[in-house]
DNA sequence: ATGAAAGCGCTAACAA
DNA sequence: TTGTTAGCGCTTTCAT
């Protein structure tokens, strides 16, 4: 059988309480008492069940991920600086897939939900509407990372993606672009707005102004990219940039295909500078998110939530880096 | 207050045992009843609580993953699989990373134990002899996912990893190479001994030996790849075949750097499939797993084990695909 | 078909 | 400093 609290107490000669006291490091405990203990926990090898203790107190040291594809080098990076954060407070991590679906997200929050999850983080992707009214209803600590929603009232971890494409952008009309292709993923509408933002400021800056049927709409993946570059070729752009690496190296690759000279007919910006972006030639030019330190700022950030820390800013801004390789001028 | 089990009991005026039979789909209930009671779920918006319903019933149907890196391809993809599997039985899955550190995976071990999941799936990389011996002890149901561990008697779901390297090796040989080198991650010493029997092989069904000093140990990631193309030019290898995609195009690109034609002067095939094959020009030559199909007949396999199920065989073998593309002859 | 009651293994008042 | 005890919210015999 297994071996539980209640055997190290009879063992030990003491009350489960104050077993679990030393478990707990509740200072309270004469230190012969607590050496005496931990002697008995160690020969026995004793390990506290997690589901009983969840039960008793409430917490259950276990915090929710959701996220739209874990095979997606973009979200796997923010999940890995989320993990090693969250290892670092003792916490562990429930991951659920969605695919940006929102029945699969509702059913991914709900389970979490029954899980009594401590906290949950946002990552990526769309948060729809009635996931969001849930989460508020739940009251539990909630962490978004790498996307806004709607209202943006809720903890985030972002990076000031108005400002990286208007920056971005200024440079190329700096350059003399004609006309520049915006292609945006599956991401939430807030994000996508605010990109749009940022482009207009740059064209009005250039005293000029961006057409809206510049934006294209179409999947984050390389096939997406490469379909689209016909796309782009009709509208004439010069300068393509796309939210994911990805669909940017598929275009990349059609453009080349179709003996599109790289940079000087086509410039490619891509905006998350995983590490695909080294393993195209040219290499790709790529607006640099710091992906791992999002994830990790973001559990830091819901560790503050969790224990009821203050938070002095709940919206937080990384700093991000345009990197100019091969694809542009 | 969060609504219990013995409210929606009160309210449907039915004893708490009741409820729970419905909860779990228990036949002994009047049909009436049965209507009664969800009526009464419904409208109070009761959900259970899984961990009380863990610690009652042991069960937590959440399964554990160890992992070496969430981040990396070749692991998210196995992993993606996992959790659509999962889902599906309504399991969800604890993912901990180990960067293959045998301390880490020990804790993430020990965290899961704790946690009291249902089952763990270990995910490539190398087992350490410890936690093998902690798991065993565990008697906990364990399905070891895209590795091998020494004592192949763990339900585990592989590739034919010698037959897959024999098969590309003699190709090669077939076609005329002067010399194969062989680059091993940080895998486990079985699998690398699998590998190493299908090059030997290989060679001796060309009348040939394969000499052990082609075999190269190096990191997975592209970096480590580049920074071995010297080594791989010093033993004037003409084929290198890697474990990881990454190491392919790290040595493609540092080979193409030197002006060496591909595939005529050196020949590249990875070991991995990953969808990087095809984002390099020339694109990648790959033995092709199915990491996907890895990790969700892994997941099959441990529902079945955690289920009672009887299983015929334990360990699966998948089938395999070489690619040649453009870095191969 | 339904209910009563005893746990599951722990935490957290409250007493002592 | 330590022990007693009452839960946490559910499942699961065992009666009825």
């Amino acid at each position: 059988m297994t071996v539980t609290i209640y055997d190290v107490a009879r063992e030990a000669k003491v009350s489960m309480a104050t077993v679990s006291r030393v478990l707990n490091g509740n200072p309270n405990v004469k230190p012969e008492t607590r050496k005496k203990v931990k002697d008995v926990i160690e020969r026995l090898d004793y390990r506290p069940n997690a589901v009983a203790r969840g039960l008793a107190s409430k917490k259950t040291t276990t915090v929710g991920v959701i996220i739209p594809d874990i095979s997606n080098l973009y979200y796997s990076s923010l999940a890995r600086g989320l993990d090693d954060i969250a290892e670092m407070y003792n916490y562990q991590i429930i991951i659920t897939n969605t695919d940006n679906d929102p029945d699969k997200e509702r059913d991914a929050f709900l389970g979490l939900i029954s899980k009594q999850v401590d906290g949950i983080v946002f990552l990526g992707g769309a948060l729809n509407e009635e996931t969001l009214n849930d989460i508020k209803k739940s009251h539990l600590p909630v962490v978004i990372c790498g996307t806004s929603e709607k209202d943006e009232n809720m903890p985030s971890v972002n990076i000031d993606y108005n400002e990286a494409i208007k920056e971005a952008a200024s440079k190329f009309l700096d350059g003399g672009a004609e006309q520049i292709a915006f292609v945006k993923g599956s991401y939430s509408e807030q994000l996508e707005r605010h990109i749009v933002d940022g482009l207009k400021t740059a064209y009005s800056e250039h005293d000029r102004s961006f057409d809206e049927k510049y934006i294209l709409s179409t999947g984050a993946d390389y096939q997406s990219g490469a379909e689209l570059y016909e796309t782009i070729r009709e509208l004439e752009a010069d300068v393509v940039i796309t939210m994911s690496d990805d669909a940017a190296i598929g275009v990349l690759h059609k453009a080349m295909d179709h003996d599109i000279s790289i940079p000087d007919q086509l410039q490619v910006l891509s905006c998350s500078n995983t590490r695909l972006v080294n393993m195209v030639r040219p290499q790709l030019s790529s607006i640099a998110l710091p992906l791992y330190d999002i994830g990790a700022v973001g559990m830091r950030l819901l560790t503050k939530y969790m224990n009821e820390e203050t938070v002095e800013e709940a919206n937080v801004i990384l700093p991000y880096r345009i990197e100019y390789r091969g694809t542009t001028k």
